[in-house]
DNA sequence: ATCTATTTATAAGT
DNA sequence: TACTTATAAATAGAT
């Protein structure tokens, strides 16, 4: 596919097969993780070298991605043939991996994503749950930013005391500086707070739970 | 990795997360092919979308490449321990049970419970998340009842078509009664929708995504 | 392993 | 979803 177009078709030499392999090997788990990561789904890749040696990539996890594979094959594959045990999931397994689907959906519509098949009653419902989520983030969050405006309300009381003190001090020591330092340390650490919420601040009423 | 260079992280936006995940899933399944037929070698690949959906790739064989890295992490993983094949499930059922437990908590942090943990950073993605989620269920349900909206004005102006030409007629033929059925089971049947959307209905402009 | 000319893959836009 | 296009990334062949 470079300096020469090349044709798809097993590399007849052993050396050029070789290096082509662990050019193109890194080049397919690349895309392999690049695809998973920037999608947010579930792959699972196993690459087994000429000489056996095993290369594989798996998110979030090699079994994981196998026992969905397989209760996959069953519930499709399988409604003629009452499923021959090869090495199938147990039922363990099986209920797990079902459960996971189930949750996998319910994330997906609580993330308003996957609505088609959702009737008018469901969606009303889902909105009172969302809603409910919303509030009590939303409120969490002002809880923490009235903390913290309480903790530096008190913090500026006492150094302005603190200062003035300094001050009298100084005055009757010698000259009439100002002091203005020590309370810059808690600024600082406030100031990621600060930063990301000056945009996204709501505030609403409290209400029950 | 092109118009403009993309960074290698979680898309955002669900369309182009969507239409990102079509054509990469496209590209690394080609890729994982040409491995395979240039270089002769046995590749497994298995990638759920979103919803669930499976797309996997074998050559020679999903089954033989499923045994082959079983048995690989046999001799290799456990060289002391010869692991029991009944263990090889408690080992599948230990990865499902922590993608259930992440999932879980997932899902209750979005419902506003658990969030004792939770900085004010991750308080406030969360709070865009649901927000976002929020609004494309009630865009949903305000699209189902538009479209029910429309449908009920177009068989309502049938219907007084329908009427004026019967109420000429009846006046032609003999007495000027007035004709008022048929129309009462299309409005049975939206009776549902609007007794459970009078008090939730919220509309809101439409936005993207 | 490194280089580089070229082919491929693909992000955005339509 | 499919097509287009400009550009980034992958890589065949050489060293």
């Amino acid at each position: 596919m470079v300096r020469q177009k090349i044709e798809i078709k097993k590399i007849e030499n052993l050396t050029a097969r070789q290096v082509t392999f662990s050019k193109r090997r890194r080049g397919v788990f690349k895309k392999a993780k690049e695809l998973s990561t920037l999608c947010d789904v579930d792959v699972g890749l196993v690459v087994f070298s000429a000489t056996g040696k095993l290369f594989h990539y798996a998110s979030p996890s090699m079994e994981g991605v196998i026992a969905k594979h397989n209760m996959y094959l069953e519930s499709v594959e399988n409604e003629h043939q009452p499923l021959p045990n090869v090495q199938r999931e147990s039922v363990t397994c099986a209920a797990l991996t079902k459960e996971l689907t189930d949750k996998s959906r319910e994330l997906r519509q609580l993330k308003g994503e996957d609505l088609e098949e959702v009737g008018m009653a469901e969606l009303i419902k889902l909105e009172r749950l969302i809603d409910g989520g919303l509030r009590r983030v939303t409120r969490k969050k002002v809880e923490i930013l009235m903390e913290q405006v309480n903790l530096l309300k008190k913090q500026e009381a006492k150094l302005m005391e603190e200062n003035s003190e300094l001050k009298q001090r100084s005055e009757i020591v010698h000259s009439s500086d100002s002091v203005t330092s020590g309370c810059c340390m808690l600024l600082d650490n406030m100031r990621d707070y600060h930063k990301i919420s000056d945009t996204t601040l709501k505030l609403g009423l409290p209400f029950p739970n």
